[in-house]
DNA sequence: ATAAACCCGACTAAAATAGTCAAGTATCAT
DNA sequence: ATGATACTTGACTATTTTAGTCGGGTTTAT
């Protein structure tokens, strides 16, 4: 499993962009002074999203990205699958073939694997961006 | 957060043992053949579990390793907490000394983490050895 | 026209991972 | 006693992943 500063960037910048949204694009130059996050790396990772339709790109002077969907319908699951953020322990791909087919005494640990992952999935599944920007908001009162 | 192999063969391995356990040690060099891990990498991991006391070794032939406790008392978190396995998101510490104190916007995220982590830890806490045992038997049936 | 912004692919330094290797020490069986 | 078995320890290393950087584009408002 990883779960590094990439998706942490990403739900950073995602959570910026939803808390000036609506009115004008925001660049990536703005979110990059804000939260402190190289802007090279910010471009990568919003090309991430914007593939996977989470935001919206306007090009030329005074572009930028706006929400490509409400904030509330934009689950934690959908950012870290877009930036190839794989909730995922590693398990036995190779060995699948020849051994962990349920006969062997090898992956032992198989289900435990699965196990965890949804556990995981759930949690990020009913966490939406919305929740965090009102998290923070509330929090700054 | 990261979860790796080593923790993955740390499970592993104490699965295969508490199965064995009770009558003699258990020898690293079966573990190692029974698993399909690499003697020397066991070797490294023992060597983690036995400094917290989660295992006992047994010297000389016929040497090998047991459990130091019950199967039922040793919890999944201990045996990740052994192996160095830090199930910990990264977090904003160089950051936190400066900007992540409640007033910047930095660190929107900086709660989340935080209850993914005690989300992640109650899962292990919960599990134990004996659990996956009894899962692995019941599947075998 | 020009500057602000997005777009894209290649490159790279540093860290982490997943081991290997070598040289021990302890203990049992004979 | 002595050899074989097994644990003990620390250093070493190849590979992969991470976290970026860099250079060159294209688009569009003013």
């Amino acid at each position: 499993m990883k779960l590094t500063s990439k998706s942490r960037y990403a739900v950073m910048a995602l959570v910026d962009l939803a808390r000036f949204d609506g009115l004008n694009p925001v660049s990536l130059r703005d979110i990059s002074l804000r939260q402190g996050i190289s802007l090279d790396y910010l471009e990568q990772i919003f090309s991430k999203l914007r593939k996977k339709e989470i935001v919206l790109s306007v090009r030329g002077t005074q572009g930028g990205y706006i929400l490509n969907k409400k904030a509330e319908e934009i689950k934690l699951t959908n950012i870290f699958d877009a930036v190839d953020e794989k909730v995922k322990t590693l398990q036995c791909k190779k060995e699948s073939k020849k051994s962990c087919n349920g006969r062997s005494t090898k992956c032992l640990t198989h289900n435990l694997w699965d196990e965890l992952e949804n556990h995981i999935n759930d949690f990020f599944e009913k966490k939406s961006l919305e929740d965090l920007v009102k998290e923070n908001t509330e929090r700054r009162i």
